[in-house]
DNA sequence: ACCTGAACACCGTTCAAGT
DNA sequence: ACCTGAACACCGTTCAAGT
């Protein structure tokens, strides 16, 4: 939907205070209250933009061994938070209960499945998962890093895969 | 201060939209434009609450051995961000460079040097957890876990802590 | 030193009316 | 079906003025 593409657009390009209904009307060549035709309200337009940018992020995943699927995985959400430094924080905030939310879950319980971990337990571990590394993500997007140096901060991301990893590995012997 | 705290209670008995200068100002009884001398804007207003908050959360540790102390830090700030769900995840959006969030992370710093961790590799072991905890106690507020049920919950509270006591042990071996 | 009145520019949202 | 004008209640913030 244009409204959307657009509003994620201002978002990157100023700054998620800056996604008003009145700019983003203008920016639409529209007025502000044509905008409420394509959208219920404001928290709707937020739950839009939070859902365009998980379709975005996930990407359907080629065949590849589990510990690669979990890094690209975790390198594409990674990259998306980057380019979307301001909306990605939703995302957090927001519980993902759409189509986009399952497929991300899907993709590391598969990655889970093809390690080896029982079924009974994967659910849980794709939590922690994801988790740490939507935590990673928005932490470095919201800053709480940049006393860091970026190629610091990749070491640090190769780092938490790599823990992340260890810590299937360890559950698979148990 | 005074304004601080009474803009916590206001945010954890609404939420957090609901504290605005208006709103705050006559909870003490004076004018909106009083609170001006207090603090400096809203932003500023936003800054004393995540202080507050990780005053609140980071408690001075006894005498522990390194894994409970990592627990009872944790917990400690997971039972905070219950408390204050609204003004959590402030705290991952607002880079912390004070006093209080320096002490959380000499919290853990101390647990990883307890450990035997090598002092070149305490620091990115201490951001990687903290942000793994603080990304779990944020979830948990926002949301993100609201399809599991509290006991749920808590067990993936303990297998975090586990797989990051783990992460640790594997260190030490390396 | 601390508080207030009046004023400003800007929010999101509704609703009847236009094409 | 889609857009607009006018209006509403509510934001944060400034500044001169009061005690």
């Amino acid at each position: 939907m244009r409204v959307l593409s657009e509003a994620l657009a201002l978002a990157d390009e100023r700054e998620l205070d800056a996604v008003t209904m009145a700019a983003l009307a203008q920016r639409l060549g529209v007025t502000t209250m044509a905008l409420y035709r394509h959208v219920t309200n404001k928290a709707d337009l937020l739950d839009g933009l939070v859902e365009l940018l998980l379709a975005e992020a996930v990407q359907p995943a080629p065949q590849l061994a589990w510990p690669e699927r979990l890094a690209a995985f975790a390198t594409d959400l990674r990259a998306t938070a980057r380019r979307h430094p301001s909306v990605f924080p939703l995302l957090l905030e927001r519980p993902a209960a759409t189509a986009a939310a399952r497929q991300a879950r899907d993709e590391i319980s598969l990655a889970l499945a093809d390690a080896g971990i029982p079924q009974q337990d994967t659910d849980q571990m794709q939590r922690l998962l994801s988790t740490a590394i939507l935590g990673f993500a928005l932490s470095e997007v919201a800053g709480r890093f940049d006393a860091q140096t970026a190629p610091q901060r990749d070491a640090d991301f190769e780092l938490l895969l790599e823990i992340l990893t260890e810590s299937i590995q360890s559950r698979l012997r148990a």
